[in-house]
DNA sequence: CGATACTGAATGACCGTTCAATTAGTTCGG
DNA sequence: CCGAACTAATTGAACGGTCATTCAGTATCG
């Protein structure tokens, strides 16, 4: 979900696909407008005339990315809340993790650790958050009045899973692992089956 | 735990201060050799005699706390494993947060998401990790023993504790909102009284 | 022809780091 | 006990490099 789709067709797709590349490769600390420009067709002064400053590219790559998100959630059918938590639990917690994306996660925990010093950041990052924890809730929701999840809180419940999410990712990242979020998702699909799964 | 102890009485602990209070004031990113040099009786070049360079300055940083971080967890008495584990909790996740803690959180979380691009701070961040993660093992374990808590697995589950203190605190931290973590913790304490103490 | 897209070279700020020079502290022979 | 010799601690000024950003100018196209 947060790999790259398709081939680029206008220019602000190959701006955020150079940014993309240049974030994969280098993290966001070390990505200068200088190495998107590098992975970019044009030349660097191109991104100053789209965009005000480096700030304001990486918000739109933001704004891109929740884009994403939202399309990406939105094609997950809603009739098995069952199924439908799964597919969101592997679109947003992949376990196996692939290489590029994993690359490309830890670039977003750099991103996340600057959005308390950053209000264009800060504001995507709160929306994305909140796309992801009300996708939970709603499905959760949904489970209850089916009968095949337990009454739990959803609102709460929701943020408890979408916690845990964050922090198997922010762990796994900053030790370097892909493989931390392997157990982690066991875990986590283990509280599900006590505390939220009617039944196996 | 997390916070400052006393004075600084030896030069080392003298730049380890002034460390700690450039990360406050200005976060991870932003601190500067300068910068923690302003916040330092003594000059720039005295921090390169008695540092490699930056690197090493932080690397030390990081070591200074985690010995913190294991003096604060051996003071925890073992005696009471319910209690102990309130005890880690309210020393590793507190809330509601001070605002000094808080901009210190703010600035570990950036030097996490640094961590898989260096050596160095990546070892100091896994020792933490499993500092924490293995203390809360061990009381888990003694709390079965016990009697008092269900028969989990310590692992699986000082994991899963983990990773939640872990994802509360990034989410947090990210959305800037202090207050977050009440609620995340609200939700900790549920799942400890669901499926790990024996009874309230 | 006018506007939009695009370029390469230049600028100034800051950053990590170095270094030659100074001061403070310690050791030790007379 | 004194001061000379030596080491450790400390300083301010300077250097080279990178970075974000600007701008005057060129191409493209409706």
């Amino acid at each position: 979900m947060t790999d790259w789709p398709g081939e680029p067709s206008t220019t602000r797709e190959e701006m955020m696909l150079a940014t993309y590349r240049a974030l994969c490769e280098y993290g966001y600390a070390e990505t200068s407008i200088q190495r998107i420009a590098d992975e970019f067709d044009k030349s660097k002064s191109l991104l100053y005339y789209h965009y005000e400053d480096k700030e304001a590219l990486l918000a739109d790559f933001l704004r891109f990315l929740l884009e994403q998100l939202r399309t990406g959630l939105e094609s997950i059918p809603d009739d098995d809340p069952t199924e439908a938590m799964e597919r969101i639990l592997d679109a947003l917690l992949p376990a196996p993790m692939e290489d590029e994306e994993f690359q490309f996660r830890k670039a977003l925990v750099e991103i996340r650790s600057q959005a308390p010093y950053n209000d264009v950041y800060r504001e995507q990052v709160a929306r994305s958050d909140e796309t992801i924890r009300a996708g939970l809730a709603a499905t959760l929701e949904r489970g209850i009045e089916d009968g095949v999840f337990h009454p739990v809180d959803p609102e709460r419940t929701a943020t408890f899973i979408y916690t845990s999410m964050v922090g198997a990712t922010h762990r796994a990242v900053s030790l370097d692992d892909p493989d931390q979020v392997v157990r982690d998702r066991e875990m986590l699909d283990d509280y599900l089956r006590e505390s939220v799964y009617r039944e196996e």
